[in-house]
Parts: C-alpha cells; sequence; structure tokens
RNA sequence: GGGGAUAUAGUCUAGCCUGGUAGGACCGGUGCUUUGGGAGCAUCAAGCGCGAGUUCAAAUCUUGCUAUCCCCA
C-alpha cells in the first residue's frame, strides 16, 4: 500500500481538510510563525487565477489598481473612533526599526481604510473626481486571537479590498448593490460557491460602518464561512479624515465611502470544502491549476506513445488550455489517483492500442467517467467537458445548499439545526434591541443571526424565536468559523 | 478570553514510567524487473522543536520558550 485513503470528508471533515492541505501540496503549515503558513504552488496557482476573474470585474465596473504600503502610521487609525476600538485588538505594531525606537508605531495593515482615505484626502477635489473607485490585491495581518486555521483564518491573508468614494447616498449603496453582483457572478458563476448576502445585525457590523452586508458560504457539513463582504462607510470616515468635493453647486461636500472585501485565501477554502470529496479536491475547471493531465501508459516500451501525448498537450496549449504529460515513472494507476486527489478536472489515458485507433480515454473527475474520444475531436471535447464539469459542480453545490436551511420557529428547532444547517426564523429586531436575543440565541445554540436577506423581502412567519414578541424579520442562524 | 493535550528522520510512530548504542514503517536516492486503476526485490541516506537545570551520563527527570491540535465562552 502506497498511500492511504483520506479520512471521510462527512464523518470526519476536519480531519479531511487538514489532510487535504498536505497532500495536495496546497499549504505547508510550519513555517513557525503562528498563524501563518506557506501558501504552495498547487494552491496559489488557483488562487491566482481566483484573483484574475474578480479583478476583471472590478475593473469593468471603473476600479483602478493600487499597490499601497503595508505599514499605516498609527494615528491614522485614531481619526475614526469605532474602527480603531474595533480593529486595535487584532493590529501587528512595528515600534523598533533597526536599533531605534520609533517615533511613531506603524501598522501592520489589518484593512487599508485609513491609508486610501489618507491618499483620498489629496486626490479628490470635485464632482468631477467622483465616482472614485480603487481596489489592491494585498496581504494583510490580524493578530486573531482565535484559533487558526489553514486559508479560513490564519493571521496573515491575501485578499482584494475595494475603496470607493461617492457624491451621494444612493450612488454609494448602488455600489454596494454592485459588488454583491460581482460576488454572485465570479464567486459562484465561476468559483462555483453559493453565499447568500445578509445585512448584518448592528451588533455586527465592521468597525466604522453604518451598514455591513455579507456573504455567507456554507460547508457541506453546515457551518458558515464568511465570505465577501461589503460595507456603506457613508460619512464616517471621510469627515476625519479631511475628504471633501466641491459639487456642482459649488457648496464643499464629504462624499461618502464604501469598501469590498474578498479574501481570496478564504474563498480557496470554500472551494476546496464545498466541491471535495473521499477522493481529494475537486476543481472548477476555469480556475484548476492544471485543466487537463495526459497520462501516458507504456510509454518506454512504446516511444510513440509519448511522442503523441505531447502533440496533444501542444495542441491544447495552443487552444489556450493549462495542461501537463505525466511523464514521472510512477505506474499509471498511482498517477490516476494522484492527479485525482489534486482535483484536476479532465484527464487523458494514452496507450499503445490508441494510437491506431487515433482516439483516447477522457476522464471526468466530477461523474469519474472515462469517454472515448476521437484525436480529431481533442480540442472540442475539451471545451464541452469541462463546461459540463463546471456546471455540474455549480448545481451540486447549490443543491446542497439549499438543502441545508430550514425553517424553525422555537429555540429548541434552532439548536436542532445549528451546526448542522442555516435555521431560517422569525426575530425581533435588528437593531440595538434584537442584541439581547441574540445573545440568547449564542448561548442556547452556539449560532450566530447572520442577518437579514437583501436580495428578496421576506414575509415573516410567525413571533420571535427568543422573546416572542413580534418579529420583523427572517434572519438566518448558524454556527461560523 | 478560559481549559486540556502534544512535540522523536520529509511523514506516521516505538522507546520515556524505571536515565546508559534511538527501533520500525512510509516517503526519498540508486540498480534491476514492472506499466490500461495505488508494483516487487536489493541497497543507500535521513531524526530526539529550541534553551537552561539536575546527573559521571538526558529522547527519558525539572523548568522556561516556541509551535501545533482539541474542547468551552
Amino acid at each position: 500500500m502506497a498511500e492511504q485513503n483520506l479520512p471521510d470528508i462527512q464523518k470526519n471533515p476536519s480531519e479531511w481538510y487538514t489532510e487535504i492541505i498536505q497532500r495536495a501540496g496546497l499549504a505547508d503549515i510550519r513555517y513557525g510563525v503562528k498563524g501563518c503558513i506557506v501558501f504552495q504552488h498547487w494552491s496559489v496557482e488557483a488562487m491566482e487565477l481566483m484573483y484574475d476573474f474578480l479583478e476583471k470585474d472590478l475593473k469593468k465596473r471603473g476600479h483602478k489598481n493600487y499597490w499601497f504600503p503595508t505599514l499605516i502610521p498609527e494615528n491614522y487609525f485614531y481619526k475614526e473612533a469605532e474602527h480603531i476600538e474595533g480593529f486595535s485588538p487584532e493590529v501587528f505594531w512595528v515600534e523598533k526599526a533597526g536599533t531605534d525606537k520609533l517615533e511613531e508605531r506603524l501598522a501592520l495593515r489589518p484593512t487599508s481604510e485609513t491609508a486610501f482615505y489618507s491618499m483620498f484626502a489629496l486626490w479628490i477635489r470635485s464632482y468631477k473626481d467622483l465616482p472614485f473607485r480603487t481596489y489592491q490585491r494585498a496581504n494583510i495581518f490580524r493578530y486573531e486571537s482565535k484559533a487558526t486555521r489553514p486559508f479560513l483564518r490564519s493571521r496573515e491573508f491575501h485578499w482584494i479590498e475595494t475603496h470607493c468614494a461617492f457624491a451621494t447616498e444612493e450612488e454609494a449603496f448602488q455600489n454596494v448593490l454592485d459588488d454583491m453582483e460581482t460576488t454572485k457572478k465570479i464567486v459562484y458563476g465561476v468559483y462555483g460557491v453559493p453565499t447568500i448576502v445578509f445585512e448584518r445585525p448592528d451588533w455586527d457590523k465592521f468597525a466604522g460602518a453604518a451598514r455591513t452586508f455579507g456573504a455567507d458560504a456554507i460547508t457541506p457539513q453546515g457551518r458558515v464561512v464568511q465570505q465577501p463582504s461589503t460595507h456603506m462607510i457613508n460619512q464616517h470616515f471621510a469627515g476625519q479624515f479631511g475628504i471633501k468635493f466641491v459639487d456642482k453647486d459649488e457648496k464643499e461636500k464629504v462624499p461618502y465611502t464604501t469598501c469590498y472585501g474578498p479574501a481570496i485565501s478564504r474563498i480557496f477554502a470554500s472551494v476546496v470544502l464545498t466541491h471535495g470529496d473521499n477522493k481529494g479536491l475537486k476543481f472548477p475547471f476555469e480556475i484548476a491549476p492544471k485543466q487537463v493531465v495526459i497520462v501516458p501508459i507504456l510509454a518506454e516500451k512504446e516511444p510513440k506513445v509519448l511522442v503523441k501525448a505531447k502533440e496533444l498537450a501542444e495542441k491544447l496549449d495552443d487552444a489556450g488550455y493549462r495542461v501537463e504529460v505525466d511523464t514521472s515513472d510512477k505506474r499509471p494507476g498511482e498517477k490516476f489517483y494522484f492527479w485525482e486527489m489534486k482535483g484536476v478536472p479532465l484527464r487523458i489515458e494514452l496507450g499503445p492500442r490508441d494510437l491506431t485507433a487515433k482516439k483516447f480515454l477522457l476522464f471526468r473527475r466530477d461523474i469519474e467517467k472515462k469517454i472515448e474520444v476521437a484525436e480529431r475531436d481533442l480540442v472540442k471535447e475539451v471545451e464541452i467537458q469541462g463546461k459540463a464539469l463546471s456546471e455540474n459542480l455549480k448545481k451540486n453545490a447549490m443543491k446542497s445548499f439549499e438543502g441545508l436551511i430550514k425553517d424553525v420557529k422555537s429555540i429548541e428547532e434552532v439548536k436542532k439545526i445549528v451546526g448542522k444547517g442555516i435555521a431560517r426564523a422569525n426575530f425581533c429586531s435588528m437593531k440595538k434591541d434584537g442584541e439581547k436575543c441574540a445573545e440568547v440565541v449564542e448561548k442556547e445554540s452556539g449560532g450566530k443571526i447572520r442577518g437579514t436577506r437583501i436580495d428578496t423581502k421576506e414575509k415573516t412567519f410567525g413571533k420571535c424565536v427568543v422573546c416572542g414578541k413580534s418579529a420583523q424579520h427572517v434572519v438566518y442562524i448558524a454556527k461560523d468559523y
């Protein structure tokens, strides 16, 4: 027995996750700084592709990209009171440089609002500069006190953050809605990870925001993972940072800002958890580090096999696909298991008997079926099966996602669902006065109020599950990572 | 934030209680035989997390640090 099977993903999701990260070469956790991991090439390739899809969409919406410094001076943080209050326990501070103690401490950015806004104040002068849309791809640092997990929660992680400014609140809110559209289009449409966007309750907002919206994904075992969140900052920061513009009416005004933060490394965790099975990873075709792997059989005795394999690879490469010929000296069976574990969508098996017949076998990772394909149909068939695989992954993910949401009418039912899925419940209030009930929910069930949906207005179907007062909202309750 | 546990080769692990040459398996290198679903034989290489203490002698006892895992809030 050369390789052992993976732990069962349903019975032992936690072990499965730890194990696949090592086996597939996604990350190495042995670096030696708590909460920091080495991202290895198999995950980096996928995340680079994921970045590209998101950035392309942001650029299309008019965002320009920037690279801001990693260091942020302390005084920037103190300009917005709620912001520093919320973030200060999580900030890494640089206090020394060489042997000198710094006069002012520098933060390793935990998020970059303050950095961007300090420059917005210099760059934005007139209504003609608005809307002003920016983003950066960056690594950020948060001193997490909770248990860290590779990709899901680490002390350094990789994301995109957008920072935008608008003349009016309406425009700013439209941008927030557009952010959510981007999430739906890319995170579900391309990565195949379903999410629901919730407006978070008042007690669970981003530090310094007026309104916070978070897209929640869920693991097949029923715990939610917060994915891109987007915030209506309104004029909270702009005032403190002195961002002003002269409007058409010649009056000086303060713009409305928004920010959006899709964490690529965290979304990657959802890709792994959403599509994975007992054989390993399954990548959607578009973000697979390798889309096709070719396994030549009997290549040493029959050199023509390798020649043909390389020819096929060349054709696919020319057509724009990411392809690899596995020339390692492992036996074919082991190669099959290996690439399935790595999540490669399609595999071509090519042996001596295929040469004369001018055909090959095409294996699809998602349905685990081998299809006989004529050599001349190579590119066409790869395109068809690649698309079909992605669609199938999406469909399955959505089905299991929807199956995890259950309506509940009492706190006992909440307790039964939370941990295994999302409870949909009636709830009294999303303002401060609802927080007490939220605390009861968390204490009793371990679940948090994720918020109210914003894509549809939902009718309540009973009284508040906690206090029994009339419910104003339908909320979703779940345990999170 | 609170509690519990662990650290031996790249990986998994024996040895620790009762101090005295660190043993095995996998992975890896080499050679031969193999190749359409996880190959076999031979051979080689590689290790006690870091630091302090006790001792003639520490993987083993004491202690500090670092990192990892689990549970609770």
